[in-house]
DNA sequence: GCCATAAAGACAATATATTGACAATATCGC
DNA sequence: GCGATATTGTCAATATATTGTCTTTATGGC
């Protein structure tokens, strides 16, 4: 059982950790003056980048959590004036978590710091990597499903 | 401001958040018979995939939690008489945290589900890309410390 | 060796996430 | 349409993680 690609699968789950928790670091620290926490940012960027739209469940299933908790911090953000429940066409009693006029504000100031951040952290990378990259993590969510 | 690898990017990131949480989904669901947690196994794993023997503050960096986190774990498990404090010859006060004779068991047990699964995941991907992406993430690590 | 600076353990408060369970309602194959 | 199955909202208990703070000790440059 010397797979060498067991290993190397190991060491990037392990790696994927870690740069998991850097990256929430990185952001908390990043939206430190916008009021955001992780856990609500992560929500805003998870409707951000969805064109359909998304439901409580869904964003769940785009951040790889519970429905619970995304629905706790949801609540919370649609009583600070953030996030809004709005009709969902496909879906009666599944409400879909759109940005307020003030979360489409707190999402551009995000923006600001976010965009510079990401241009940044990629500008000595090629393209082809992060594609090569963005693809492999989809190959293995689509296993873990 | 329309770079592509910005967008690239930030899917990546999002996407990211969403394979670190079915990795514990899934390695909950594989470790549910032997006792262990999300929180357990990471440390088992660290501990296992370093060569060189780790600190409390040392297994909190691998991981990309804060130490406190991991403090609290290795003190159950230790208490549990799965992990050991032995001495650092490379630093007094902060002792090395080592698997017991159990921890050890525990662990061949780990490796029993852990390696036919990391083969599975892998099987149909190509060496070359799995060290992309593992060359890819740690410069992203890299980048964030 | 000395000293400024960094690192580590400890404790507490709080935030976030998982898990389990239940009722209500959708969805989809037929 | 109908009915089995899956999904969703909700509540509660618990586990896990972060953050801030303080004290104690290492560490590394001089």
């Amino acid at each position: 059982m010397h797979s060498p690609k067991r290993v190397l699968f190991l060491d990037l789950v392990l790696t994927l950790f870690r740069l998991n928790g850097l990256l929430i670091a990185e952001g908390d620290a990043m939206t430190k003056g916008l009021g955001l926490t992780h856990a609500r940012w992560k929500v805003i960027g998870a409707i951000a980048l969805s064109s359909a739209g998304l439901t409580v469940p869904g964003i769940a299933r785009v951040l790889g959590q519970s429905r619970q908790a995304v629905q706790r911090i949801t609540d919370v953000m649609v009583a600070d004036g953030i996030l809004v429940y709005t009709e969902n066409p496909k879906h009666k009693r599944s409400a879909l978590v759109t940005l307020s006029e003030r979360g489409q504000e707190t999402y551009t100031l995000l923006r600001e710091v976010q965009d510079p951040w990401a241009i940044r952290n990629t500008e000595d990378i090629p393209t082809e990597e992060l594609e090569t990259t963005l693809r492999l993590v989809r190959r293995l969510i689509k296993k873990l499903n």
